[in-house]
DNA sequence: TTGCGAAATGACAACGTTGTCATTTCGTTA
DNA sequence: TAACGAAATGACAACGTTGTCATTTCGCAA
């Protein structure tokens, strides 16, 4: 019979009940192997009987730690999801839950002011998923007493930090170019303020400059197929352009749309090369190459990354997750 | 000068370096009206000197409550962004921070399950994103301490639940085209567990049956563009099909693709209408009329529906928050 | 049966806050 | 100056756990 419960029902309540003292009662789920069989079945239907749930609270005020993991986000964007999961599942794994908050539209936040807030909740270590440029960004150091993990392709003085290699991801497409006879790459880019565009231009820049080559003046986007579309027109007019690289895969199609209204084939006439590899979701038959970072992957070894600090503290490091390039056939080999 | 700091600062200290009691510092927390300038001054000095930060776990030892707002996510899929980004604008808004888990890929969570789990957290609500069916949800019975609100198109015995009207978008969907003189409309669906799919074909239905309409066999997609192509080549062969309304926008425009590649003009000869609202982003100058979610305020009402609860615990509400016709050019007026 | 070591259990303090109620201090008026 | 009520502050218990250490019970050999 389900019982009248009065507001909480605590350990001690279930001591009484099962005829046993608190502390049996504590073993009974912390190391039920060093209680006698009999006890123990005797304190598991008193705490069936009564609804028993261990009170956070007060574990954690005894424990010292919550088993929690706050994550900051500054930025929640598409690809968010995917680093989400991997984070999410990497801390179920390891026994760990979340605690988010983020940033809100408008709000500008520190790396300072998003800690302050992090340390008033249940939290054993932070992750801060940063994908713009902040005030404090430099200057800042997270509490001793809170590992902390920025999520970003810049590199902090005392914090580690996870990133995707996006400018080497950037750097091997541009190489898959050239490797294939281009004599040179045009680039779209996304938002100016992005890190994310910033870091593919770099990589895309490198990439030419290490080959001695030239980079041409980069074209401005802002992430959507129009603005690609937009530059494909400017681009369709150049003689000496056999390669684009933009900075993802909703630009790279509004280019591919462009130079066909223009009369040119892709990849015959020129060749393209996306990031983010979602086009085949939207595009039938999409031909689109295209540079794929596991962000999932990157979830997971941020998270990896604040748990093994919660031993060593003040370890610091930095990590790379490497793209990948989904070949179709979007780039034409001008050696054959 | 910073001080060499111990393991953790307690008010205690805090209040021994001030000179005042324990009891003062909580207030200066608190309630600083009640404290005299100059003494609170002082603690807030001492605070800064030790680098007090109050502890969580005692805080809601004692309160009784935690100011976390739990939420499980049995499905992370792309819209989820937008959602999360609700609840927890809305969260921080109202002074609740979230505590998040994840069903794990290919695991089985129930309800029950995940209840279990969060009533382990520092939570005082909780919230269930629920896009697929599962086993327990109508013998499901939530905490009695703890307001639950499940985010899901079904409804539920005893929980409230909060929901974008998917039914209602796709009949308005529907009426559209009936109402510029369409005989009848096309269905493509997504995947066949995906409850999003489901309620959309049944909206699709109702409108038709509500007009003595006998819907056609719907179309089984994935979700994915090559899907909908392929849903395309079958609707271009047939006569009668002026009107097609697919299950999103990706596979709309596979279907638009596909009877472009036949021969067949969108929207002179076959109109079209998605949803989501999002093929703007990867298609230049897209032309598609799509039926769009308000998934961020699904989230904010989500959030404040739970935070409602928690003062009367035993109420129950269902909530639909409808969707948006985002018209563009894809419909045509056969009454013109 | 006795004795003994190991296993099982219990009593009590402590974690760092806030609520209750008592005490001190202050400003004001008689 | 004394007396008073209000404002400011403090002492102490309590929230529900777990750690420490003491005590009881058990199984087994002498």
């Amino acid at each position: 019979m389900a019982t009248m419960d009065k507001k909480n029902v605590s350990m001690n309540d279930v001591a009484v009940a099962a005829g046993v003292s608190l502390k049996t009662v504590s073993r009974v789920i912390n190391e039920p192997d060093s209680v006698r069989e009999s006890t123990r079945d005797r304190v598991h239907a008193a705490m069936e009987e009564l609804g028993f749930r261990a009170n956070f609270a007060a574990r954690s005020l005894k424990l010292g730690r919550y088993g929690c993991i706050g994550v900051v986000m500054f930025h929640l964007s598409g690809g968010a999801v995917d680093m989400i999961d991997g984070i999410a599942d990497a801390a179920e794994e390891r026994g760990f839950a979340l605690t988010m908050i983020k940033k809100r539209a408008g709000e500008k936040m520190t790396l300072a002011e998003a800690a302050r807030r992090m340390s008033q909740l249940p939290v054993d270590g932070m992750i801060f998923n940063l994908r713009q440029m902040v005030d404090d960004f430099d200057t800042f150091e997270a509490p001793k007493d809170l590992k902390t993990v920025i999520i970003t392709p810049m590199e902090h003085p005392t914090c580690s930090t996870v990133s995707d290699d996006q400018e080497g991801g950037a750097r091997m497409a541009c190489e898959y170019f050239l490797n294939r006879g281009h004599k040179n790459v045009y680039f779209v880019s996304g938002k100016k303020e992005s890190l994310s565009s910033q870091c593919r231009m770099k990589g895309w820049r490198s990439a030419l400059e290490a080959r001695g080559i030239e980079p041409p003046e980069p074209l401005q986007g802002d992430w959507n197929a129009d603005s690609g579309y937009a530059a494909g027109l400017v681009l369709a007019d150049k003689p000496d352009c056999t390669a684009v690289l933009a900075a993802n895969d909703c630009m790279a199609n509004g280019v591919m749309m462009a130079l066909r209204d223009k009369g040119l084939s892709v990849p015959d006439d020129v060749s393209v090369i996306g990031f983010d590899d979602e086009l085949y979701k939207t595009m039938p038959n999409s031909i689109l190459t295209s540079v794929k970072f596991r962000h999932r992957e990157l979830g997971i070894r941020a998270l990896n990354e604040v748990v093994a600090g919660l031993e060593a503290p003040s370890s610091r490091s930095r990590t790379l997750v490497s793209g990948v390039l989904v070949e179709r056939s979007s780039v034409k080999d001008l050696r054959a």
